[in-house]
DNA sequence: GTCTATAAACGGATAGAC
DNA sequence: GTCTATCCGTTTATAGAC
């Protein structure tokens, strides 16, 4: 069982370069030198760019899926919010690159438009979750947060996305869990 | 006075494709046709595409930089926070356009070094101007601000720049002064 | 599946006429 | 300053051999 096949090497360099240079700062080019491969071999795989990043954008928002659903459920919401927050950091650390769905609504005009609602749907989910860990949080007595908590939730996504950026930016990634600051009511 | 030089259309269009579409997803023939000459009369103003973006950036800077200053310094903490929110708030739903440096920062790797400290300039007077404002809130009593004024003042920036990545993206522009409601004591 | 070969358009950029 | 003309590498994409 390899899972290095070749359909496997493309997307994976294609997430990676859309992250680093956006979707129109990398070509089938790149991805062929990097593995060693014609780009007619690309287009046996995935016949069109867009095919490509429409397959990079799904796969990444399953597998980011299943990891945010792996996190205990039974954990109270400050736990929650801080394993959330310290997969991205982990994520960042480890490879330095921001959200692909944040790398991608950048550049939103250059996108087809099911790449946008896939984009969307990535941002919604995330935004939900949190929404729904910030009530229990407030159930809890666990976390503060102020006014309404779908509010709250659109903000700290915002917040998060933002903070990858700037994480990058400033080569800094201590950034990213400073807005836990605002809604954890114990100090660190 | 004819503001309307070949020099500041090149310019104005250069600022709103990159906010659109990002720096790689538009060329010189886009901006020679949008305004009606040849391509080699756009490299007679900007002999390379970085000349133009870094003109672009610095003159975004200055001119953010001056309506930022331009806030009556008089005016109490949480003024000054709404003031600015709504001006981020303004400028979005005239142009749907998101700022600048939050566009290119999407694309950092594909950037040249001088327009990454460009970049990192915007940011870094953005953080400050806030940390200042946020201080000020507190000494006033007129903002909610917990912990650090300098971590809050980043990740306040950041959720601003990460709401109107958003506020296009749903194209929902109550978005952007989502991040009002946790700093702000009193109610909308 | 991967290759060679090729097409056709696009990209940034320059030289030189007007 | 703007144009014509041109260069040359890049990019996406396809046809067909192996």
């Amino acid at each position: 069982m390899n899972t290095e096949t070749t359909r496997t090497q493309i997307m994976q360099h294609a997430q990676r370069l859309v992250q680093e240079r956006g979707y129109n700062g990398f070509s089938y080019r790149d991805i062929s030198a990097l593995i060693g491969i014609k780009t007619s071999s690309i287009h046996y795989y995935f016949p069109q760019k867009e095919d490509l990043l429409l397959a990079v954008v799904q796969q990444y928002h399953a597998r980011w899926q299943a990891a945010v659903q792996a996190i205990d459920t039974s954990l109270s919401a400050d736990a929650k919010l801080r394993a959330y927050v310290e997969m991205h950091r982990q994520t960042f650390c480890n490879t330095e690159r921001i959200c692909l769905a944040a790398a991608l609504a950048a550049e939103l005009a250059s996108l087809p438009t099911d790449v946008r609602r896939a984009i969307q749907d990535i941002y919604g989910a995330n935004e939900e979750w949190l929404a729904q860990v910030l009530e229990q949080g407030v159930r809890e007595g666990s976390l503060c947060v102020p006014g309404d908590v779908g509010t709250a939730a659109r903000s700290m996504f915002a917040a998060l996305q933002g903070s990858l950026v700037t994480a990058r930016l400033f080569n800094n990634s201590n950034r990213i869990k400073d807005l836990l600051q605002a809604v954890l009511t114990l100090r660190e």
